[in-house]
DNA sequence: CTTGAAAATGTGTATATACACATTTATCTA
DNA sequence: TAGATAAATGTGTATATACACATTTTCAAG
């Protein structure tokens, strides 16, 4: 692996020369902020966050039976996800579903909540297709494909 | 765009089937922190989080002469730099140079700071080959080009 | 030298994220 | 049924992120 040195002050520190090119985890998160900026520049004239409206439509996809199960379905930390529900469920567009009985907290639409998620539905299309369009379709496919990658990673 | 139907309590809410599959910020989000928690798993023993060592490595750099210019090279919000440098500062791994008189503040490594560096290095290569031996030379490859296209977005 | 624009930084507020630990509820076994 | 175990959630603490607005410094035009 390639490195150079440069000096700094009175020393010379050596940094991988792909450090910046090559960090898998400084390019994701740069990524994932460059997207979260440009969706969110689309969609806050309507209203929530873009990570508040994903949220909201895998909270109104149902396929859950709990928090936690919510969680390891989005791969995020439980006690983030809590917090981040609390937050919808305080603006009035979830709540907790009162008909089961056991422990499990299971969180669905309220009215109003569904009113938000019929009308974010399209804003989120003209997101999705305003990138797709800047990508090409080939770009567009190989970023699917290597997300898809590395958000399974264990 | 193929969508589906779901019954929701009284009423039916149509989600678009690929929301979840294709969603690029949700994607990107948990590919981010997918990354984040290995390379912190594989980091943490040895001191900061994965983040701040990172963000110790550009510093080290030295590839910029103020926060605004080190924010826009990392494509970071300005003021989230500000917050994180301080971090680093508190913890005697960077300062300001003070040989400068302009306004721009340049943060340079302590010597301390050098030497975190100089330990981390290996550690950061480790969790690159262990992830690049992961994914296979031809998806990192196409995960490392797919990252620098939508880390430009703009 | 004054003034006004531009550059750079600072701060308040809010959300997103994760870990560690504690608490509560359900379930199984003897 | 009592006690142990597992499942699910709650909470304290810390970091990461961004926007909006304010403040400070620099610098050029006149």
């Amino acid at each position: 692996m390639c490195i150079y040195t440069f000096i700094y002050g009175s020393m010379a520190v050596e940094i991988p020369e792909n450090m910046g090119s090559e960090c898998l985890v400084l390019k994701s998160r740069r990524a994932a902020r460059a997207v979260t900026r440009r969706y969110d520049k689309l969609l806050r004239p309507y209203g929530l966050q873009c990570t508040q409206v994903s949220l909201l439509f895998n909270v109104a996809s149902g396929h859950h039976r709990s928090v936690t199960e919510l969680a390891s379905q989005m791969a995020i930390e439980r006690s983030t996800l809590t917090r981040n529900l609390k937050l919808l469920q305080r603006r009035g567009y979830i709540e907790t579903d009162s008909s089961g009985q056991g422990r499990p907290q299971q969180y669905i639409l309220t009215e109003r909540g569904e009113a938000l998620v019929r009308e974010m539905i399209p804003h989120w299309r003209e997101a999705q297709a305003q990138l797709r369009n800047e990508l090409g379709d080939e770009g567009w496919d190989a970023i699917q494909a290597a997300l898809s990658t590395i958000g399974a990673v264990g």
